[in-house]
Parts: structure tokens; sequence; C-alpha cells
DNA sequence: GATGCCATTGTACACGTGTGCAACGCCTGC
DNA sequence: GCAGGCGTTGCACACGTGTACAATGGCATC
């Protein structure tokens, strides 16, 4: 039909030498930033270039690089809009310092251990985990080849392997204090059992805080911190006019439950965490403590980076800190 | 301090080679699908690797073979949960066949642009586009080389592009029948102006299905799809018995606005579009249009597929059926 | 005019892999 | 015993790029 009908050869840095007339390395040194071309060269390169639709293949260069620009970003838990909107801050955040993030989905312990094996085979030049933390031999492995690890909002202690968490003890403590300023009497975190390391510390400071000002608090263990397993514990939540419940989106079926049951939200008041986008929704208006994740990407990032210099170094551990949106419930 | 104190240089296939004492061709071999090797030197080789730790470094793969399995996946509005599950489904599909998706959020038409052009440096197998269409010059330069894109949802028809988009004739006419069918008499469908096609021909098809059946239909515009246009929505909504919102997201709003008017929400009928998982909430309980992002997804992948084999193929569009899912609001 | 410095250029090697080609050895069938 | 076939193997080249090194030329300084 037309002219790309011949699927032509990839024009490489050859065609756009010889058609600029100079020598290849002139070519190279032109998408090289800090290279040594004379201005004249420089242009009659990127005339070539821009005719010939040249553009420097970063495979080839990570090769001789040895740094491939790529990030692995393994991902779990998207279907929790608080977890998505994560993903959407990493990924933005990455590609605004020039790093391209690959999406891996790994919501089995299982997968993880595969993804993060296909990441060693494609150079990357870290690692993001926001799933459960990878097994500690493959973090050393990773750790030999000097690529940086970063988990997000995970517990596990590994060398060589930096974090970044959520300031859950400020936010536990202030969810206390919130509901007791507010008038509860009877408090209660609702909370995962067989869950993330944060939500569990966010428990933990709730109660010794309570304790600490001799408040009445007890522990409302869930399986999982999700709608589904919100709006079932609601129903035995009928004791208490305090509630804590460790994220969101599982504080909405706490609300829809007690809805159903016929309870009066009014007369209850309920904290919840992050602060995703339907928190300030009229259906439900939830007073919470904002978990910045713009924030949590950048101070990931910059760990990141960090590490690229140093691999060796101690492994870091920095705090995102979180604030306090009133809104109706408290 | 330990070992891994000196950077060792990566263990390459020569390494292995030598451990395993045959030539480098063998542990090409070895680790490249259908090659000819014996089971005794497959078994040195795997042996040897193991020991050294040694991975395929796909980048180097990818060179010679010309396709890096990597793919590009340009996406906008994640804010929004549908879009974000979307990505999620896309990227396990991805995975499944063995590809790697790059994350490239895109949300305004300029950036659409960068990170397009960004892909044109990985040698991507392929890209999907769940943003905004990329400028018809740009499609060219990936048909020339060729890599397929696959479009999501948009409408702009673009030669040797394939598309999949949302049953949305199917969508708008149930809709409508569904409305007319639980006793409204007043319809109106709720759509934002200056957004995607997809939207707009749920609405037409919907508009379209109610003046074959003699019924009072109007279309309400508002800017963009979001829970606060919805809301805001909801004010003017006073007229009508029967709402068709083009997704649940706007929904959401919608509901939340006619009963921040002290509106009876049982007097009136809603139909969505989507069907994500808050839909299902007890606060909405949203009859919907269901939009399987897994499905689509597949088809997607399924697509690109196609076209790798066949670069030059006239263009094609896959529908992407729909299911009305019943709940309380119709 | 000779000397030294500096910016620029080209040559040549390196990065880690897949694979065509020819050579080799083993087995089968006559 | 020998021709022919087939499964394996190794050599060598290719993929597209960055950069060390030496060479070149221009300019200022003595």
């Amino acid at each position: 039909m037309n002219e790309g009908d011949t699927p032509r050869r990839k024009v490489t840095s050859f065609d756009v030498a010889e058609r600029a007339g100079v020598s290849r390395a002139a070519v190279s040194r032109t998408f090289t930033p800090n290279a040594s071309v004379s201005p004249e060269t420089r242009e009659k390169v990127h005339k070539a270039a821009k005719e010939l639709g040249y553009r420097v293949n970063y495979l080839a260069r990570s090769l001789i690089n040895r740094r491939s620009d790529l990030v692995g970003v393994v991902a779990a838990g998207m279907d929790n809009p608080f977890r998505s909107q994560q993903i959407h801050e990493i990924a933005k955040a990455l590609v605004g310092r020039n790093f391209r993030p690959i999406l891996l989905p790994a919501d089995e312990a299982e997968s993880v251990n595969r993804m993060m094996d296909q990441l060693l085979h494609y150079n990357v030049s870290g690692v993001l985990v926001t799933s459960d933390a990878p097994p500690t031999a493959l973090c050393e492995e990773f750790a030999a080849h000097a690529i940086p690890i970063v988990l997000i909002n995970k517990g596990d202690a590994i060398a060589h392997v930096d974090r970044v968490i959520s300031d859950d003890e400020t936010a536990g403590r202030i969810a206390a204090e919130t509901l007791l300023e507010a008038g509860a009497t009877r408090l209660a975190v609702i909370c995962g059992a067989e869950v993330s390391y944060t939500a569990r510390r966010r428990q933990e400071a709730f109660l010794a805080t309570c304790r600490g000002l001799g408040a009445s608090a007890q522990a409302m263990p869930v399986a999982i911190n999700d709608y589904g397993n919100g709006f079932a514990a609601a129903a035995a939540a009928a004791d208490f006019d305090g509630l804590f419940c460790v994220n969101d989106y599982m504080a909405f079926g706490v609300i829809d439950g007690l809805r159903a049951a016929g309870r009066d939200i009014g007369k209850i008041r309920i904290v919840g965490h992050d602060d995703i986008p339907q928190a300030a929704w009229a259906a439900y208006d939830l007073t919470t403590l904002r978990q910045p994740c713009d924030i949590q990407a950048e101070q990931a990032v910059e760990l990141l980076l960090g590490r690229m210099d140093a691999p060796r170094m101690k492994e870091r551990t920095e705090l995102t800190p979180v604030t306090l949106i009133r809104r109706a419930t408290a």
C-alpha cells in the first residue's frame, strides 16, 4: 500500500551519522548530557535525527550504562481506592524523575516472589513495594546487585532495605483524643487481624493512648480491612459510641452497617484513616486522618535515589506525617 | 563488611558457561524455548546457573530479538475507581501473557504526547491507551515501527489502530428500558459535555431509545463525569423521576445531592454505568450496567497480540458486552 | 615562530545476548 | 563397511549504544 509497507529497518545512530556527515560517536554525544560536542555538529545531528525520526534506543544504552531507569512497582490490593491512588502517585513521582515504572500486581505472597524475580531480569534501577514484603533471601540478592528496594507501609526490617511508613503512632493517638474530645466514652478500634503491619500499629497506639488517659477502649478484630468486614462488624458495635476504623474503606462499611442496623449515626463518633476522596462525600462525610500518598511517594522515590548512591548504607525509615481532617463524624 | 562489599560483576552467560564446562551458546540455548540442547548439558547449565545466581538479561536479549516484551500503558483519570480498576486488570492480563506493563500516567493531552514519545525509546512490544488518544502523526510512527496500539473506550478511528469499546448502544438502550419498566415517566440522562466518546455514545443511545418509545427524555449536561458535578446536577433534577448517570462515580454524587436536597430516593429511579465495587454498597445499592473490565482487558491484549502478527492489517473494533445489575435504585 | 593548552573528533572496544553456519559424532539401513 | 541423516555443539557475527584514548586543530602565550 504505502511506503511503510516494507517494515523498514529501525533507524540507528549510524544512519544519523551518515546523513549528518559526522562520526557515530558525535551522534551519541549529542544525545548524552554533558558530552563534548561543538554547536555546529550538534545542530547537524539534530537536523538529521529529526528528518529520519531517530530515537535513542534506551535498551541498548542501558546495556552499556548498566542502568535502565526502569523501576519495579510491586503492588497489591488495587481494589482499595487508597492503594490504587498510591500507585498513581508513585507512578507520577517516578515519571517526574525520569524513571519508568513497571507495574506488577502481586496479591499473593507467592506472586510477589515471582514478580521480584522477573525484575532481576530487567536490570531495574530500583523496586518499590506496596504488597507483602519479599522474602529476605530475595532482598539480599537485590542488595548484592546494588538494586535499591523501598518498602511502603511494611514492617519487616531487612538489611539494606529502606522503608517509608505512615506515622501510625500519631494517627492512633490523635484518633483516640479526637473521639474523646467529641464526647465518646466507650471506645473501640476495628482492625484486621492478619493484615498490614501499619494498621496494627495504629491500633496499638490508639489503645495505648486510651489506657494512658484512663478511658475505656477495646479492640474489635475482623479478618481484613475492607467494606464487607466493616459492614459486618457494625452489628457487634452496639456497645460503643466511639469507633476508630483503621482505614476509610472499612469505615464506610461500618457506617452503612450501623445505618442498616437502624442506629443513629449522629450519636456515634467515628474516625477513619487515609482520607480517600470518598471520605469527603456527603454520604459519609467522614472525619479521618489524612495519609498524604503524594508526599509518601516522593519520600519513597527520595529514599530510592539515596540508596542508588550508597547501596551498602544502613537501612533508613522515613515517617509520613498524618493530619486530622475534621468532618461530620467526630 | 561482608562479601557483597565489593560490588561484584554481574554474572553473565560466560561465567555460567565456564563453570558448566560448555560453550556460551549452550547456555543461551538452555534458556531459549525450543532450542536444541541435550538433556545433559541443560542439566549442567541449570546447575551452574543456580549456583552463580545467573539470570538472563532481558534487555540484552531484546536487543537481538527486537522485542522487549514491555508494553506501554498510558492511563488517565486514575482517581476514578473504575479507571484504576481497569489499569489493575490490564496489568494482570499483560503479566499473565508474560508482558511487562510500563505504567505512564498522562492526564493532559500534552503529556500523552510526551509519554508515547518515551515509549518509542524503549522498543515496546505494544501500547494500551486509556487516556486521550495520541495524535494521528504519532500513531503512524508507531505503525511504521510495527508497534501495535490499542485504544480502550476511545472514539477516534485511526489507521492500523485497534480499539475495544464498551457496548454503549446496548447500555443506553437497557438503561432507558429499565427506567421505563420501573415506572419512570420523565427521564433524563446526566453526561459530561467535553468528555469521553464512550459516555456520549451511551447518552445518545439512551435518548434514541426514549424517542423510539415515545417517552419524554432530556439531556442534562455537566462539565465532567465526577462526584462533584453529579452532586451539583442533582439540584436541577427536581423535574425528573428517572435518571441515567453515564458512570457510577457520578451517580453517587447525584444520589447524595438528591438526599441533601431532601428528595425521597425511593421515588426516583436511577441507573448507573460500570458497576464499580462501591455500587453494591448499602449506602447506594445502585442499579447499574456492568462493564466487565477484566474481559475488556483480555480483549485489548488479544487485539494487541493479533496485530503483532499482522501489523498492517485493517484496524478492528471489539465490543465489550454489558450486563444489567439490578439493585435497589431501579 | 615555537610551545602549551583546550575543545572537538574519530577509532575501537565493551555491554550481554541470540542464532546461522559448519563441523562433529552417533545411529540406522543398506 | 559405508552412506546418509539427525541431534548437538562451538565459532563468529549481529543487535545499538557509550566512552577511553589518541589524534587533530585552533588559539593564546612566551
